[in-house]
DNA sequence: TTGAAAGCGGTACCAA
DNA sequence: TTGGTACCGCTTTCAA
């Protein structure tokens, strides 16, 4: 904009072509009414003006901002990041730029949300970022909206992962190899995903004849997982035999815990965790794998088609997700195949 | 824009309240020279309609994106998101919003990277994501640019972290544990730090009385490092004793070779890398820690000092590194300090 | 204290 | 095939 002496205008192009700027518009965006010689001329002078439309002119009258938002809780761990680039890469193919918010614990998340929706022709929500009511507020507004990772809000697009399967197809695992005092470290409350895999943990727990215990709150981090493992491997009386943590980075605390309080894995207790980031391969963690990739890619293209007005009805989607067993949950034949 | 119904704008917002559209931007944007009960109305239609100005009419009217951009290569690995994540919770906090841009291995960066120009006031632009000309003409623009872990393009301010001390300190810590069979693992092509962990890595080994080898080529992940390291420690006649890598990835291919090819780390084998992510401490890796995410900080302050005028030299700065020695360079008798 | 109007930089319709 | 011009939605100067 404002940047240098001046940013080349189309009134410039147009003034040194010789030709209105109607003709310069339509020469440059490939309009067959110009003609040849016209258009040559007209490419000419732009090429030596070094002329680039403004954004903000085009968009103005266009009514289209050509770029995306996207909304993230943070971005440390691989897992939004993931997120975040398969949704870019998608994006950047179909021409459009990328707007991030990483919302974090920073105050007034709703103010800095709506701000990027008055920037985008659509945006992904990823989980517990902003509440119901901004969610619905926003899509009424008309403005396509793809959730992920997050419970739907009519009439945005859903899409999440798998984690009441992945929650059961881990207990089943653990029960297979005999565990039977249970224990869920991470907080329900402060993540849709943590929410599920609670929720399925404790269905299935129950069907097995098992009675289900309260989640050790834990917050997102090797720390905070630690602690938590800490204080739960410590009851001498009620000491779990497998800790299913809502995360790998709680799982690796758990790991460190059990090692200290000189309790083998998985001899006297197992634990497992979710999104088997790379530190999960390096200490031998069950884990669940989930698409993040594909999180992204898919709202990335959903969004496309809204944004290009198809009438799709609202969609929901659950991606796959694989059970990723090593060491930390039990004795294996069957060794990690190498990618 | 053109969702929804149709968004309120400034002129329903004027004709409610009786006034003109002038009278509801000064009252909306809190210039005193309006009366207080003209100010009053205006906020209460204004919010009765919930009105937002448009992001495009106003930043067209006041010749500002209020938007940075940032570009990097990728965002897999922990090295990038760490730095974007510096850089987006420093321009929220100025109240911009950010705009991101992978280059990853895709067509045409150059013709991405200029429309990002055009869309935001000022611009991060991490490695090697584009060359010099590029670079050299969007600073020429005018727009302020800060290059981040990437040789100065004059006039636009460089950050980068501190390769040549941390490779000085790397050789040296391994010469004292008595290594003296180096290998370099990585590609000083690819990459400008790279470039300068490997200068520093021949040079301090020539200055040490020792004859620098050539890199072993390996792209930055596990896979690349586990097959370069593998070619170089089956050559039986010179097989190194220290594999410098150039990335934590790398490296971790390279403990993966050393353990297949039946070497002991560090008895038989050193490795090191560089990064620190989380993995690298579960495997016992040596490596470097670098302030990323100040990195990323540092270039959204640079920035807005330079979009909103500030007449600063151009500057440069070397961010300090951090050796974090673990297991894979020797036997130490001090513990990893717990966070 | 307020309003009229001139931009900001394009796109696209309507005539010529 | 081309030009004139009416927007797009806002900020800000200049007058009143």
């Amino acid at each position: 904009m404002r940047h240098g002496r001046h940013a080349v205008t189309i009134y410039e192009v147009a003034g040194r072509a010789g030709v209105s700027i109607a003709t310069v518009s339509r020469a440059l965006r490939g309009s067959r009414q110009v003609a040849p010689a016209t258009r040559q001329r007209v490419e000419a002078v732009a090429a030596e003006l070094r002329f680039r439309p403004s954004r903000l002119g085009r968009s103005l009258a266009e009514g289209q901002h050509a770029a995306n938002g996207i909304v993230f809780p943070d971005l440390s761990g691989p897992y939004y990041a993931e997120v975040v680039l398969g949704y870019e890469e998608v994006a950047a193919e179909l021409g459009r730029s990328v707007l991030i918010l990483a919302t974090h614990d920073r105050p007034d998340p709703v103010a800095k949300v709506l701000d990027l929706a008055g920037r985008v022709d659509g945006m992904a929500i990823l989980g517990r970022t902003v509440d119901d009511g901004v969610v619905a507020r926003i899509a009424d507004s008309g403005l396509p909206l793809v959730l992920l990772a997050r419970p739907p809000v009519h009439p945005a697009d859903t899409i999440t992962t798998d984690n009441d399967g992945s929650a059961r197809e881990l207990v089943q695992h653990l029960l297979g190899h005999g565990y039977r005092r249970f224990a869920f470290v991470g907080s329900p409350d402060e993540s849709p995903d943590v929410t599920g895999r609670y929720n399925a943990f404790r269905d299935c727990l129950q069907a097995a004849g098992l009675v289900p215990p309260q989640p050790v709150e834990s917050a997102f981090n090797v720390a905070a997982g630690y602690a938590a493992a800490r204080d739960t491997l410590t009851d001498r009386q009620q000491r779990p035999d497998a800790l299913v943590c809502a995360n790998d980075e709680i799982a690796l605390g758990a790991l460190e815990a059990a090692a200290e309080a000189g309790l083998a894995v998985p001899g006297d207790v197992a634990v497992t965790g979710w999104d088997d980031v790379m530190a999960a391969r390096y200490a031998g963690l069950t884990t669940v794998r989930q698409p993040m990739r594909e999180l992204g890619a898919t709202a990335a293209t959903w969004l496309q088609e809204r944004i290009t007005g198809s009438r799709v009805p609202v969609r929901r989607q659950v991606l796959r997700t694989q059970l990723v067993t090593r060491s930390s949950c039990g004795f294996h034949e069957d060794v990690e195949v190498k990618e």
